[in-house]
DNA sequence: TAGGGCAGGATTGCATACAATTTCGGCAGT
DNA sequence: ACTGCCGAAATTGTATGCAATCCTGCCCTA
């Protein structure tokens, strides 16, 4: 029975899909970087026609913007929209949690607060990447425990199109997700105080947020000769990306 | 500025999706027609090409399923998918109009008002099709007072979805959206009263997705002999669809 | 030297051709 | 008659070719 070497059988154009959305969340790839049929067909061994499949896919995700005639590039969201996106996550995630705690089980919470603890370690070791699919990971287990797939589907696009607000607008030196809310989300639904783990879910979508929005725009009109510091003169220079 | 005659100068792929996705949630193209792509690409004067992409956004929708090296279909949601549609919009809805209520603008109340006027004119003429797209709107209304697009997209999207359950389950000689639930909500909201009209909405949704869930399959496993009724010769009819 | 236009290259839009797969009909075997 | 197999037709999957569009750099002009 066809049993093959990757997870499940899956078609080639998804797994462009699938490494593209993987490289994007994991900010390997910036926003606003533009990414050309042809090259990606090269790099994937594969026709146009695959690469346009997993582009629309993925400019269906927001995670894309598709202009017509100018191809794709990895979307970059306002501040607006990051406040918009964290505002729909919190309506979202807190009353989700708020009218449906009372159906988590104990073996579901085990689990989160296993989860919890890798990130704890990631954190610790400084793998900020481990730590903030961990920290994604959380916020799609509690939905999964309510057991309603088109909310953990809904929330999984929301989380994914954040990991890119999050390349965009995140200051350094700051822990996004800090492990620490988690462990008392937690801790509190554990408790049996509903009320107040979602008054700690409220208060940590709204930090994450603002820090993120509150943030001055990060690229896109940088401040250009000081940026660059140097004589206005061009060099000529070709660093075209090399292959 | 870019006034054309269409309403927004749109690409033909985008064109094959819009009259497809009308023609769904409009009931004139029922849940388990098969959508050959080459019959699509000559109804539309267009290449296959066009017609795979507009395919694909519509199963991104969820409006047609997709099965591999077996074509497009329109969408059959189970009982138990639609039961959670009605949970997450119920979970949305609800809590936006407690949350944001008082944001709704007096003239935006009084849109509301003039939308459900229209609802109950289409009704009371028989016009179930009007009548059901006036009450998608004005679901789709009460999320747009709010101001948050990426909300009005969700919720666009999970109606659209449920006009497809309709098509599927409904019981015949009901309404089921009922304009004088409709016109009850904006009652309470002009009066201010947000909690009953959080209430009612939340009723209202309640009774639609039960009204829906509760109906026996109503496709499938048929009685098979007590459906046919007659004899099992196969009378040789070769009735293809016509051009 | 600054500005405008105009090739040339790069990139996307679309259609078509061909390969792969599924489905359906008939035909033989039991 | 009923089941199983096999070939043809229909349908989808993928690649490629060509036209259309956009971008870049150069040249010409003032």
């Amino acid at each position: 029975m066809q049993g093959a070497s990757p997870p499940h059988e899956t078609g080639r154009a998804e797994t462009v899909y699938r490494d593209i959305h993987l490289a994007i969340v994991e900010h390997r790839l910036s926003p606003g970087t533009r990414l050309p049929e042809a090259h990606l067909a090269h790099v994937f061994g594969v026709s146009r026609t695959l690469v346009r499949q997993a582009l629309q896919h993925l400019a269906h995700d927001h995670l894309v913007v598709l202009e017509p005639n100018r191809g794709a590039r990895i979307a970059e969201p306002s501040i607006d929209e990051v406040r918009q996106l964290y505002e729909v996550r919190r309506l979202i995630e807190c009353n989700m949690l708020a009218e449906g705690a009372s159906r988590i089980t104990r073996a579901r919470l085990a689990a989160l607060r296993r989860k919890v603890a890798s990130e704890a370690q990631a954190n610790a070791r400084g793998d900020t990447l481990a730590s903030m699919q961990l920290a994604g990971a959380f916020h799609l287990d509690l939905a999964e425990a309510l057991g309603n797939r088109i909310l953990v589907d809904i929330l999984g696009e929301l989380i994914a199109r954040g990991n890119v607000a999050i390349a965009l607008y995140e200051q350094r030196g700051r822990d996004i997700c800090r492990c620490d809310e988690h462990r008392q989300i937690v801790r509190l639904l554990v408790a049996g105080e509903t009320a107040a783990a979602v008054s700690a879910l409220r208060r940590h979508l709204l930090e994450i947020g603002e820090s993120l929005t509150a943030a001055r725009p990060p690229r896109g009109p940088v401040n250009l000769r000081e940026v660059l510091g140097r004589a206005p003169v061009k060099p000529a220079r070709k660093d075209r990306r090399a292959s």
